[in-house]
DNA sequence: GCGACAG
DNA sequence: ATCTTGTCGC
């Protein structure tokens, strides 16, 4: 697939204040609404039988028809960066593509999308089937002027995005994320004053607890989870929550990161 | 000036 | 993100 939106495509070469300055126009683009082409409880884990949801919610008893849901991640080597995509369709990968590109500016807070972008939508540009959504390694709405990655990423192509963080860029959760929350926990994520383009106390995402382990010692952390374009925080969690299967990170996310380790491999 | 900061 | 062995726990 191909940008939608060719002025928005990340140009590395930008100053530092052009970059935000794009960050700013793309994010009054953004719609952190719902406006999917399927409903997130029709999302099926590999190996599952179809349940009344599934199929009444999708008007299909078709396999083929149900929701296409892709991840994205990258790995780098020197100054490359490998961009995988992984396409997953009732749990099981129906599609992978990669792409590598040559990194021109340093990982700067904020200014991820300017480092990894090119790489990504270049690997888009070899996907066929248009997925359904996209989740994206990294920020969506969780920024300083709501315009992470995977905003940048959903807005360019304007294909639904959520994005899967490890650990948070801005904001302010309504709990400590220092204590240990058992499976299925959701903490909303509010707008501070790091977050210059939305008033405060705005829910723009939540730390969501894929995965824990039962007893005493050592625990796991939440994901921070956002939304990117065209879905709204609740959904954003309620789709990662659907595709995490036994892991911390979401099967398509999850995958899309041992793609790109894979591939990495086979650049010179 | 100081602190904080996705991957 | 990346560089890496052992180690804890189910």
């Amino acid at each position: 697939m191909e940008p939608v939106r060719p002025e928005f495509v990340p140009d590395p070469s930008l100053s530092q204040s052009e970059m935000e300055a794009l960050q700013r126009d793309i994010a009054e683009v953004a719609r952190f609404e719902d406006d999917l082409d399927f409903s997130p409880e029709t999302i099926a884990r590999a190996g599952d039988t179809p349940d009344e949801d599934q199929t009444t919610l999708s008007n299909s008893d078709d396999p083929t028809d149900q929701p296409l849901v892709a991840g994205v991640d990258q790995a780098f080597v020197d100054d490359r960066a490998v961009s995988a995509i992984v396409v997953l369709r009732n749990g099981e990968v129906i599609e992978r593509v990669s792409a590598v590109e040559r990194t021109e500016i340093p990982y700067i807070p904020g200014l991820l999308s300017f480092r990894e972008g090119g790489a990504i939508l270049a690997a888009f540009a070899e996907l066929d089937p248009d997925p359904d959504v996209v989740l994206v390694d990294g920020s969506g709405r969780i920024h300083f002027r709501e315009a992470g990655l995977a905003t940048h990423i959903g807005v360019t192509l304007d294909v639904p995005a959520v994005g899967v963080a490890k650990s948070l860029l801005c904001g302010t959760p309504e709990q400590s994320l220092d204590e240990t929350y058992s499976e299925g926990t959701r903490i909303p994520i509010a707008a501070d004053d790091s977050v210059e383009t939305c008033p405060d106390g705005t829910v723009i995402g939540h730390a969501v607890q894929t995965r824990q382990y039962d007893s005493p010692n050592r625990h796991i952390n939440p994901l921070i989870v956002s939304p990117g374009h065209r879905v709204s925080a609740r959904t954003a969690a309620v789709l990662v929550e659907a595709t995490a299967d036994g892991y911390k990170l979401p099967e398509p996310t999850r995958l899309a990161d041992s793609y790109a380790d894979e591939a990495k491999e086979s650049v010179e």
